[in-house]
RNA sequence: GGCUCGUUCGUCUAUCGGUUAGGACAAUUGGUUUUCAUCCAAUAAAGAGGGGUUCGACUCCCCUACGAGCUACCA
């Protein structure tokens, strides 16, 4: 027997910003897919028209790019063999197979309005019984198995407003093996007879779902656990529809919880937490609410790779700075784990300064010029580039790179007063002098150098380099701390040098 | 309420019946550093509770507790 080729998709809704719970789902897909030499598609399932979002498709396809995990197939990406990938695009094809349900005897005809559905809901509960449309109060109820085959005929013809649902039996044991759980038990006496057909002849999820990874030859669902309780449906429906040695393997991940363990992550949640839960910046068109996004407040998309990918999986070894071919190299569905993950804002900033730092200096040059650019600073690359080397120790986030930066671009006006208080006595403003003078006959103003200069400057002086470097970085920069004091200087150049100190001979009192 | 899934340091996790229960982040302390960051070293920190099974359970089974998800003509 020859294996088929690896397929999974990712198949989110339109409904909003796409949060990095949604975000870690495609990353596993798009992992498990590589792994495999398998292709990896991304589906839009715009079932419920009612919940759109204009903007929200574009979105999640820009978030994919942005963390580079792009499908091979899908809305956005280009079309494969299967199109279309938007399921409003598929949905002349759901109602065929809706209607073999009701043929086969595996679906019927409800009539209710939502009035009566939740007059039996409310009659139910009152009597403490579990409120669902099941084979024993589908019998009360105004379907297709209850009225006269005349009358559900006569509604149909009528244009009567109907929904189809899937008919259950009452007791029978549904099991199936989950890649991650192993194998899951349901009884279809708790289930009940979900929609499958909505009245304004769209099919819901379910539906949709299953004809769809049917159809684009889907051979692993890997999904959040919150679909776990309608995969017994599913797998009802794979049987039902015939497909049952097509049915693909069930991977529920565990959920992304919030920091207080008090529930899963959602979109709602937006900045209340006090980190992004989006990919990108997010503005809600219909409320306007706008939320950070991950790109926008610092991290580097090969940091959130990486930490995304260690919130419910993990290799078994010490490594935990993975590439994304190392990732893929690495990743497997038995390693994920079975319980919930609570966002960790520590180790992801500590995962973000990991890869800034072995981020090339280039492209947080880019970064730093496009902020240099909101400042109206004007640099050369190469000194941008060459300050990005020497901060980008001190930083976690792209967007400090000005903050810690300044100084390289500005020279200062206002002192570290703590410093000053401490370290600046009579003889500094002799230092200095004497450092200006050495420091002009430097030819090649490298670190080596300048401290040499400096050296010198202080035994003729006969001052200790504890008592004064400090002040010195002070002159220079303002501040009292950052990057290697005569690295710093010598980036700043002979012409400047001087000029700071002048300008702190002149300031400091 | 019902159904299902889950439960190891504060957090992410390793362990697939026999370990001094390991690592990382965070914390604390010390060292390095002119400073901050880095870096180095160390300290503290966990098997929810109760029953079994077993020579031996974090690991297997059961019960309880707790947590989470689902319980829509939403996905």
């Amino acid at each position: 027997m020859t294996e088929k080729k690896v397929r999974v998709r990712f198949a989110p809704s339109p409904t909003g910003a796409l949060h990095i719970g949604g975000v870690r789902t495609a990353l596993y897909n798009y992992l498990f897919a590589k792994k495999h030499g398998g292709d990896f598609i991304l589906r839009i399932e715009d079932t419920d028209q009612g919940r759109f979002v204009p903007g929200a498709e574009q979105y999640i396809i820009e978030s994919l790019k942005w963390v580079g995990i792009e499908p091979n197939e899908g809305i956005g990406f280009g079309d494969g063999e299967y199109a279309p990938y938007r399921q409003s695009d598929r949905k002349p094809m759901y109602k065929k197979y809706v209607d073999q349900l009701i043929n086969d005897g595996f679906a019927y005809y409800a009539f209710d309005t939502a009035e009566e559905l939740d007059a039996m809901r409310d009659r139910l509960k009152a009597s403490n019984v579990d409120s669902k449309y099941d084979p024993i109060t589908r019998s009360a109820m105004k379907n297709s198995l209850t009225l006269p085959e005349d009358e559900t005929k006569r509604r149909l013809e009528n244009g009567d407003p109907f929904v189809v649902r899937i008919k259950l039996p009452r007791k029978d044991e549904v099991k199936f093996h989950d890649e991650i759980r192993g194998w899951v038990t349901f009884n279809t006496s708790t289930m009940d007879d979900k929609v499958l057909y909505k009245s304004d002849g769209m099919p819901t999820y379910h539906m949709a779902n299953v004809v769809d990874d049917y159809s684009m030859k889907i051979t692993h669902v890997i999904r959040g656990e919150e679909w776990l309780p309608s995969a017994p449906l599913h797998v009802l429906l794979y049987k039902y529809l015939g497909w049952e040695d097509a049915m693909p393997k069930f991977a529920h991940l565990p959920l992304l919880l919030k920091p207080d363990g008090n529930g899963k992550l959602s979109k709602r949640d937006g900045d209340k937490l006090g980190f992004p839960v989006f990919p990108l910046d997010w503005v809600d068109p219909n409320t306007g609410e706008k939320s950070s996004g991950y790109k926008q407040a610092g991290y580097l998309p090969e940091a959130v790779i990486n930490l995304l990918a260690f919130l419910g999986w993990n290799p078994g070894t010490a490594q935990e700075l993975f590439n994304k071919q190392e990732l893929i190299a690495a990743f497997s569905l038995e390693r994920v784990s079975k319980h919930g993950a609570k966002f960790d804002q520590n180790k992801a900033k500590w995962f973000n300064h990991q890869y800034i730092k072995m981020e090339d200096n280039s492209l947080l040059a880019v970064e730093l010029n496009k902020q240099l650019a909101a400042q109206n600073i004007t640099a050369d690359s190469t000194y941008v580039e060459q300050v990005c080397g020497l901060i980008k120790e001190k930083i976690s986030f792209t967007k400090e790179l000005f903050d810690y930066s300044n100084y390289f671009f500005v020279e200062p006006s206002v002192y570290d007063e703590t410093v000053i208080k401490k370290r600046w006595n009579e003889k500094s403003p002799l230092v200095i002098a004497e450092l200006i003078t050495l420091l002009n006959n430097i030819s090649d103003f490298n670190h080596a150098n300048i401290e040499a200069a400096y050296h010198e400057a202080l035994t003729k002086n006969e001052v200790e380099s504890k008592d004064f470097l400090q002040m010195f970085r002070v002159c220079l920069s303002g501040l009292a701390g950052g990057p290697p004091m005569f690295e710093m200087a010598a980036l700043f150049g002979k012409q400047s040098t001087i000029n700071r100190l002048e300008s702190a001979l002149q300031r400091i009192k």
